[in-house]
DNA sequence: ATGGTTTTTACTGCGTC
DNA sequence: GACGCGGTAAAAACCAT
């Protein structure tokens, strides 16, 4: 990494020092932490884990009070990003056959050129990169369609590498390593999508990709916390046209009542249901068990279960 | 594969507008 | 009579083993 100015050395010790304070591995539990002078990655001395990947810089370097001062700290080039299939750091062959200067080439060097450039076309073409190419592709549109922000694309495309280099593609479909690798991404970042609605955005059916998104938590050994079904509240509230005090009055029975007892094995997504059908009935606005249950697509009768338990441990009676 | 748990499907009865 | 709600039994889906 080019270009580390003085503030910038005491600002990453301070903060790698500070980080590097009470961690213990998760695979052996020992405190026993090294950063690797190479990589700049945190490893475990006892079992080898990495912990951390190394951290890169990604924005302008630190502040800057003028236009000279900011030419002079801002790195060079785009910021990396794993939505590209290269991280956007491939060189690209002009089309022209001008040189830097914007003279023409000769005969030879044209030829030259035309043959660097149908290597890079066979090379970018080829099996690696093709199904990285296509992954990607298909995760941004997935999640054009499902609205995520970018973070969440950008969680999904790293799991999809992670698992594209542990060899987890072959005898599996592309298309359904990226739509569980999404899925995944949607379940760490606590952003909710069914299982179902990402299913629906994609090109395979639902089993396959519940089929591979198992899979993939177990390779990858991603520890995934179930949904907060106050996470679908918003979403189901906003489609039925409540107010925000039904919102509110949700989330309340929602934290109420998970705390104490039972969200443990319950579907996150009909007790987020329930929760809105009780609040709305709670403030005189009333939603029928049929239509919430429509617009959260989970059926009737969990409704009636999850809100009879909720309405009983919050001490109502009906 | 198996068994225990949860959700869905389908149907029925009751009260109200 | 249609609608909202509640209950139930059986099937399906889910999950850990």
């Amino acid at each position: 990494m080019p270009n580390t100015g003085p503030e910038s050395t005491t600002h990453d010790e301070a903060a790698t020092a500070e980080s590097k304070e009470r961690r213990v591995c998760p695979e052996c539990g020992s405190e026993d932490l090294v950063e690797d002078p190479d990589t700049g990655e945190l490893v475990c001395r006892e079992c080898g884990l990495v912990i951390e990947e190394a951290r890169v810089e990604r924005g302008p370097e630190w502040r800057a009070y003028s236009a000279e001062e900011r030419e002079e700290k801002s790195r060079v080039g785009a910021p990396t990003t794993p939505l590209r299939h290269d991280r956007g750091l491939t060189t690209e062959i002009d089309w022209r056959d001008r040189d830097a200067y914007g003279r023409a080439l000769s005969p030879a060097r044209r030829e030259q050129l035309e043959r660097m450039r149908e290597w890079q076309r066979r090379l970018r073409a080829q099996g690696r990169e093709r199904s990285l190419r296509y992954a990607l592709g298909e995760i941004q549109r997935m999640s054009s369609a499902l609205d995520l922000p970018r973070s969440t694309r950008e969680e999904a495309a790293t799991l999809f590498r992670r698992a594209h280099e542990r060899g987890f593609l072959p005898g599996r479909s592309v298309e359904a390593v990226a739509s569980s690798a999404l899925y995944a991404a949607c379940r760490r970042e606590g952003i909710p999508r069914s299982l179902d609605a990402v299913s629906n955005v994609s090109r395979v059916d639902r089993d396959e990709v519940a089929r591979t998104y198992r899979r993939l938590v177990r390779e990858l050994e991603l520890g995934i916390a179930p949904y907060d079904p106050a996470g679908f509240v918003p979403q189901i509230v906003s489609e039925l046209d409540l107010g925000d005090r039904v919102e509110r009055r949700a989330v309340e029975i929602i934290r109420e009542t998970a705390a104490q007892d039972l969200t443990s094995g319950k579907s996150p997504k009909g007790f987020a249901a329930a929760a809105v059908y009780l609040a709305a009935r709670l403030c005189d606005e009333h939603a029928t068990q049929r239509d919430v249950a429509a617009v959260a697509d989970v059926a009737e009768v969990t409704i009636r279960d999850r809100y009879h338990e909720q309405a009983h441990a919050l001490g109502i009676e009906y």
